[in-house]
DNA sequence: CTGTTAGCGCCTTCAG
DNA sequence: CTGAAGGCGCTAACAG
């Protein structure tokens, strides 16, 4: 493999110079800059990056943790994410904690280690003490003091989604979702249930409970029996929609018909089609602008805004 | 940030010592081990990730390319083997390379580079001329001699899929699927079409065109205006076959009884579930284990295997 | 404008 | 069993 010296010496220059044309830096006159050029297109020559990382104290990388990839919501991001992250010049180092928490903790030995620059944080967990020094954003979830929080304005998406629900003519409306294991903005949308319920005399009927990724069928039947009495539900989650939508058909109930379902995330469009969710939409594209974007400032020491909120989209679709 | 030769002042040992003790190499004595082991957990010392690259040339990182990870099947399969990976000590680099040829090409810079010890390969696009000193591994494709290519045992499975369609008394199968942009173990499906219906006097009714992702539904559309006759169709990939059964029931087609579907992959089943397919599902288990093995072997230096061939299972389900 | 030099943090002989 | 020394490939500061 051709090295920096191997360039230098063909082309008869000292190894300063390469330097200088390889990184654009300096000044290095029109001539040798062609020459270097193209001894380094001859020999193939391409910088080892372990060596520019230990120079320079930067790798380029970013970790991305979610709980698992093989999820909608999170193979969609990701995918916006890594995008926005190429156009930046950003590498994506993938980790699936699956809920681990020892998987979890492993980031902060990955910067400590200087493997990667920053990190982004998709968990269910808790995290405690996470030095503000390291670049790390987090989606919905506040990890602590300097440690940026993306969200969607989860409450006042969930406040449109139920007046839509309450317009329709529903009297009585439902709430499921998962519970969170940490404190976290989706428990803004149940936030914004209670509130507007509230005042309405209609009762709460609240599914919210820790939800494995696999098991929400089970938690889909279990709102139906416990609240089958309902003609609208606000569902957190794609998937849990689906599960939800299922097992009311199966029960005999007409969508929308008996039963009025709102998702949020809005995600499933592109992998399926029966039926169209009325869904609150995340703003995929501008949630990850706004996690690179303030993830980068933080690596590169610009000033970082500490919170930031991206409006949702509401998607009239075919279950309302 | 504390470095090797802080944990050794500390310790009052060589720097050397300090690195045996760190990598477990060499010989120590107990007592200076846990010397060294109390100072490296006092100063929170961990390794430099990128000076043991540059020393040793080994970054234990392995990247992924996909066309996009926003997509069951590579979603499901990049879980997988994140988690092979992981257990092995090794870290996935993920990219997505959304079918741009200039992005794919990077991937041998990147190993050229020394930013990961290998990669895996899922991609439509052609690649000539990758040499083969380096560690890659394909999914279904041939790139090339020394390139192992892991990939399910296609012309059986549909073979299988095709006689149950068959023995369900079918008597007007069809084939739809996407046309990869390359040579590909993918074609095999086609091909067992072929065979299968040749000497059957069905005659084909054959869909086989580039399908990107997201433009499924047109052609699910299509196949059933060019083939109205169909009562059974085998639809290669889980995608087109949600949008064939959507877009089959549109048009007043009842399924199973109009129409039989047995689609290949089977890697919905966690995120839908209306209706559960009859599916040729691809063992991702088993793939992605023997990517990853196939992958280390050779970048360890060890024998590897050029062609891998997995059983899929195949599963009976409601369309048929 | 260009060559030389001194490390970045670690691993690995090589003497002791 | 342990310390010292050289160098992995590159960048950046410093003389020319």
């Amino acid at each position: 493999m051709a090295g920096m010296k191997d360039v230098a010496r063909f082309a008869n220059v000292g190894i300063g110079t390469v330097s200088r044309v390889v990184n654009g830096s300096g000044y290095v006159s029109d001539e040798v800059r062609d020459r270097v050029n193209k001894v380094i297109a001859s020999l193939n020559y391409t910088p080892n990056h372990s060596a520019q990382s230990l120079k320079t104290q930067k790798t380029k990388m970013v970790g991305l943790f979610v709980p698992t990839i093989n999820h909608p919501f999170f193979a969609a991001i990701a995918q916006q994410i890594e995008s926005m992250l190429d156009k930046n010049g950003y590498k994506l180092m993938l980790i699936c904690s699956q809920d681990k928490v020892e998987k979890e903790n492993g980031i902060i030995k990955l910067v400590a280690q200087n493997r990667m620059d920053g990190a982004i944080f998709f968990t269910h967990q808790e995290h405690k003490d996470i030095s503000p020094k390291y670049s790390i954003v987090a989606l919905d979830r506040h990890l602590g003091e300097n440690i940026p929080c993306i969200a969607s304005d989860n409450y006042e998406s969930t406040q449109k989604a139920l007046d839509y629900l309450l317009s329709r003519g529903c009297k009585k409306i439902g709430y499921i979702g998962g519970k969170p294991g940490v404190e976290s903005e989706v428990s803004e949308r149940l936030r914004a249930y209670r509130d507007t319920v509230a005042g309405l005399g209609m009762g709460e009927r609240i599914i919210y409970e820790p939800i494995a990724h696999g098991t929400e069928a089970v938690y889909a039947e279990k709102f139906l029996k416990l609240y089958g009495e309902c003609d609208g539900v606000f569902v957190s989650g794609d998937v849990l929609a689906i599960k939800l939508y299922s097992a009311a058909i199966r029960s005999g109930r007409r969508v929308p018909e008996d039963l009025k379902i709102i998702s949020f995330d809005g995600v499933m469009g592109n992998w399926m089609d029966t039926p169209v969710f009325t869904t609150v939409r995340q703003n995929l594209c501008k949630l990850s602008e706004a996690i690179v974007e303030q993830l980068i400032n933080k690596i590169e020491k610009r000033d970082y805004l500490q919170r930031v909120i991206v409006p949702c989209d509401f998607i009239i679709g075919e279950t309302t």
